[in-house]
DNA sequence: TTGAAAGCGTTACCAC
DNA sequence: GTGGTAACGCTTTCAA
């Protein structure tokens, strides 16, 4: 019996098609020969329903054929809601206490099952930003800094945000806030200076853009925590470079100061540097404090003192964000999380 | 006459949802009394149609009364496609070189109308990590390091991404490549620290996890560019403390090495403040060169030669990724993008 | 100039 | 057990 050539039937709906579209579930139920239903009742484990062993099995396997995935924008159309905690992405380099921190909350938000996301947020700020996270509708949505006003509290919520938390100095309507207060950096240095000595207090103020979130509020708790005293602040504005450092170190002696806020170790690496190029005995005729605590610090000689942080836990923020979401009804909290500590060295 | 318990008709189609529910642009449509397709045309400005004077501000008041923010997943449903580019987001604190080109890079795509975002991948690595990009059906996807295999690649475009980025030592099936070479890095190390007469040669390798992704290469082209030559390499692995510094800086002299390449400046100015604490002169018995160039290097004494890297401007880059989304079918560019050159201070 | 309607991919309700 | 079907919010063609 010859050979004959059969006529390959052209599905009316092909089975795979041409390969440049995207698989959706309706191919994979094709391929399966089963219903777009039950694809989604195997895919999705649903306990509701019982499918049978061989059904499952051909299910998985034209999903793997196709190398379908499902498609996040449709099911959460179709679901009314997603876990999709959104942030906006930091704008400027973050340090590895903040670093360690964000790792540690994506994780804890990851094993909630939520999906972190930081957004790009070119340029745009504050509530017009607003409008960019919620198109996107997400469930949380956690703002380091103080750029959020309640305009923009108010729009994420209307569009389904469950639970708004910002990180920083201050708090917004209708926001959980966690309160990082800065100043109390400055309180904590400031109260260290005074005690080893210091009168006649200098306080590095950066001159980079978008430090001022951090350098304000430090400042305002050094000028807090001596108000009433003997002792006088001088704000010294510093860029971070050598020569800015040379500069202020020149005109040191002129100013006459005992003692130094440095804003933090990196900051104080640079003045010490330059004071020391100058003949300026640390601690001797000027003492020096840093902050954040980092290694350079402990480096350094003399060694840095300087004021630890302490971060709220990646877990903890997590289960925030997860009971109030649970609960979008309760109360704002508000809670501080930043602790400053001194860490005296040789520096002061 | 008693008060009576009123049954609450339950509206059908409320005019104005009982304001816990997001506004649609149904309901923009009812406030503005037109048709769900005007408030499109509205919003969207679309330049097909024209639309009367009046009937525009109605929808814009309207839109603004409600608070109303356009549902991204659903518009992106319909349209087949969204202009999100994604990445995942750095698990290891980042430095400012990389974090500048990250800025600058989200600026750049942000300018070409892309949304930026960067999924904060939790525990889940490469090809795995691929399916749960892929859900969101971003146009592009950037991936720094070198977790994504050919299988990613393939998922991710069968999935509509039209461009995928890779940014790390190789090249993968499909993707683009900014080959990120490290290598080049330690090579250039070598080649500065032989002609300096170092024949017995250390190159520390740090023991956090996540950062052999680095030093790995780094520790290869110091290997390479000895090849051939009378010097000796020898591996120096180093947690980022004071203690193990101290142990290696404690048997420095009974390793007889004449010089040696930090890994990065950080780790540099660990090893040298521990080799000058036991008395190692630099660069008189062992020359120290880093990387990276950060500013602590030019504040360190000796000044610390290091290798300056130059990493592609994110203008460059968002420019790559714009060409590839609009001819996805074009063959995979692949570009050597790092810089390595040593910049000669006095530790060497 | 405006409106009605289809359809994007998914899931959940209700019949079979 | 399984399959049809409607609905989520939006854009866009076609018709009025």
């Amino acid at each position: 019996m010859p050979y004959v050539m059969v006529q390959i039937p052209r599905s009316p709906a092909p089975a795979s098609p041409s390969g440049s579209s995207v698989p959706t579930s309706a191919d994979v139920a094709r391929l399966a020969g089963v219903s777009r239903a039950t694809v989604s009742y195997v895919l999705n484990n649903t306990s509701a329903v019982r499918i049978s062993e061989p059904t499952r099995r051909r299910v998985h396997e034209a999903a793997k054929e196709l190398g379908y995935v499902p498609h996040a924008a449709a099911r959460s159309l179709r679901a009314g809601h997603s876990r999709m905690v959104l942030m906006p992405a930091p704008t400027i380099p973050v340090g590895p206490l903040y670093s360690q921190f964000l790792s540690e909350l994506q994780g804890a938000l990851g094993r909630l099952d939520y999906t972190v996301v930081q957004y790009g947020t070119a340029g745009v700020h504050g509530d017009e930003a607003a409008r960019a996270w919620a198109e996107l509708r997400p469930v949380a949505v956690l703002v380091p800094g103080s750029g959020l006003g309640p305009q923009g509290v108010a729009v994420l919520k209307r569009s389904g945000a469950r639970a708004v938390v910002t990180l920083g100095p201050g708090t917004v309507d209708g926001a959980h806030a966690l309160l990082m207060d800065h100043a109390a950096v400055g309180r904590a240095a400031a109260a260290h200076l005074y005690a080893r000595g210091g009168r006649r207090i200098g306080v590095v103020v950066p001159e980079e853009p978008g430090l001022e979130v951090f350098s304000r509020p430090r400042l305002h708790g050094v000028r807090h925590a001596l108000r009433g005293t003997d002792a006088t602040v001088t704000e010294l504005p510093l860029a971070y470079d050598e020569e800015a450092a040379a500069r202020l170190a020149g005109r040191w002696r002129s100013l006459g100061l005992d003692a130094v806020f440095a804003y933090n170790d990196e900051y104080a690496m640079l003045l010490m540097r330059a004071l020391k190029d100058d003949g300026v005995r640390v601690p001797g005729e000027t003492a020096v404090i840093g902050a954040d605590d980092l290694m350079l610090g402990r480096l350094l000689r003399p060694r840095l003192s300087t004021v630890h942080i302490e971060l709220p836990s990646g877990r903890d923020l997590a289960e925030l964000v997860d009971r109030a979401v649970r609960n979008p009804t309760a109360p704002p909290e508000r809670r501080e999380v930043l602790g400053a500590s001194v860490v005296a060295r040789d520096s002061t």
